[in-house]
DNA sequence: GGGCGTCCTGCAAGCGTTTACACCACCGGA
DNA sequence: TCCGGTGGTGTAAACGCTTGCAGGACGCCC
């Protein structure tokens, strides 16, 4: 009876017809816990975002569950709030809820062993890997030489064969940045917003490379933390220097330390882009509708989703998915970036 | 050995031991799909949003999440995009995953038996119905006797013995916004974003009637899609009026229709809040960015969540939960409103 | 007409739990 | 010594599905 319904080829069409008839007038729902239980694969993968409440994520997951969908996969949704312990724990509940895969958006853990021991039995994959490093690294990727720092970030956040990773691409957004501003005829430029934590990283070495590859040299890298208010006093302490070595631009981590930036700024009178370009990275919402507007970087968010799914999907079916994709930004260009004063 | 893990009392400690010992030795980790089976309840729930990228849901669902995670229950997570026949086949998937309850949140559907057919097997509870109404209810939510059409509204969104509801108090919400108007002296007030459904109707009905216990005459109610565009189109064509009779304020249907409105405002080169106070609803992320930041009503979303999650719980317990709870929001003052020019 | 192959359908085992129940050892009271 | 109770442990059925296999019906060839 069971195979009139899943369309076995083995099965009378006037059987197949009987066996409908009979499942609708008693409307028969195929239960998926039993099936789940004989087939050992629950068509339900589990997805762990920092914060639903962050729209950036909410839209990583809106690809998720898009992706999801149209391949007739569930999604079980938790908040991981960016912590190891929290990660580490509902990934034990996807694993008990027998997930045939697992993706882990803003991942905060250190190591590709620390999400599900050494062998995970599902396959798993890493969107954004937000690994947090020693503080000592911020110094180091200030002044190390680029390949090692790189090097070391990477060795850092390699997956082992088990992981897959899909990430933006965040040192060339980094120097995309600057070329643009550089573009502009910006030489002084300045970072606000480095943190110990990969894509920091990652776009303090974007910013330092690009700004030798244009001959120019290397401004402030001021640490604070990713936030409205990181931005504004960061950038506040910046703006204390001597006038002359004022930079003309500030590249800042995202487009919430960028908009405290532009606060800043205001608060000392100075005029955005007029006499300071801001930009950012993530393009959020409140980017557009910051004043002035903000020019960014768009991460491929809904994007990063689908293609996170497509991962765990074609491990699933044994075909050997790509290990890691990097996945470029788009230059948003808005009002709060121009030419330097006197240009 | 079952019964020593779960903690049955009538087991010997060594022996308890002696299976714990095993258990860890083998990494052994109860099937929630083979216990989902014989109990015949799952502890995960569905969850349905109009869509993750908006985080108003996100937080709402973010309310959901962390009460369902100290039950130790999973969500099942996925955007019904506010179609409503998308609502209802995402419930059939959580129907057939044995959901031991169902969360829709902004439900679309049009009446209660459209989510679950006549007798849903699991608890139900809906945050916020946004239902639609056919369009000639807006002319009649203008002109029609308040009571008439409250109770038009509430018999369409009453849900019968086997659904809970969650709803924030759209009526009170756009009293307490108009009293604030007509606290700092305004007289002639606007609404702009009248649409028909449930809460937009509730909002102009409260509206309404603040305006009558002030004693002012009804203000133009100006009916438009609820975007920015959408605000700002609407508000270009009030502000066509002779200026004898332009409004002092205007209450937008929503955070993002008043900074369309907001944007059309200052295109007529009229001051925020100067010439015209602008007031919004729901307190979004973008709320408090916007030039002038925007004074507006904040639900009490990840609330409402929690709440939601809590309803299912007690269901499940098979207390009689509450049939229905009305949330206040709270009134953000901010700057885009002030006393009325003259004042 | 019997044997055989081809199609289709019914049957039963088994997935990993829970739970009711049987059972065993042991102890105390009669 | 025997018996009933008690406290602990083993056993088996059942949950609703998938799947392999047995077997029935039927047509075809010799």
């Amino acid at each position: 009876m069971t195979r009139a319904l899943q369309g076995h080829p083995a099965v009378r069409d006037e059987t197949r017809r009987k066996v409908e008839a009979a499942a609708r007038r008693l409307d028969y729902r195929p239960d998926h816990i039993a099936r789940a239980l004989v087939t050992r694969t629950s068509s339900t993968v589990g997805m762990l975002i920092p914060s639903s409440v962050d729209s950036f994520w909410g839209e990583v997951a809106a690809g998720i569950e898009e992706a999801a969908s149209e391949a007739n996969y569930s999604v079980l949704f938790a908040n991981s709030h960016s912590q190891p312990k929290r990660e580490r724990r509902m990934i034990e509940v996807f694993l008990a809820q027998r997930v045939a895969g697992i993706i882990i958006a803003g991942a905060a853990g250190e190591s590709a062993s620390w999400f599900c021991g050494e062998e995970p039995d599902v396959p798993v994959v890493i969107v954004n890997w937000d690994a947090a490093f020693p503080a000592r690294f911020v110094p180091i990727v200030r002044t190390g030489s680029p390949q090692r720092v790189l090097k070391a970030v990477r060795a850092a956040t390699e997956t082992d064969a088990s992981f897959s990773q899909i990430a933006f691409d965040d040192l060339g957004g980094a120097q995309q940045v600057v070329r643009h501003l550089v573009s502009l005829g910006h030489e002084r430029i300045a970072f606000v917003g480095a943190e110990p934590i990969r894509p920091s990283l990652l776009r303090v070495l974007g910013f330092r490379s690009a700004l030798l590859e244009a001959g120019l040299p290397l401004g402030a890298i001021v640490s604070s933390p990713r936030s409205p208010e990181g931005g504004f006093q960061a950038t506040q302490d910046l703006l204390t220097s001597p006038p002359d070595d004022l930079p003309t631009a500030i590249v800042a981590y995202d487009d919430a330390t960028a908009i405290g930036v532009i606060r800043a700024v205001h608060a000392h009178g100075i005029d955005v882009p007029g006499a300071m370009s801001v930009i950012g990275f993530d393009d959020i919402e409140m980017a557009a509708f910051s004043e002035p507007p903000l020019t960014t970087i768009r991460q491929p968010r809904r994007e990063m989703g689908r293609m996170a799914m497509a991962s765990i999907l074609s491990s699933i079916r044994g075909e050997s998915a790509q290990r890691s994709s990097v996945l470029p930004g788009e230059l948003v260009l808005r009002r709060s970036t121009g030419p330097p004063p006197g240009r």
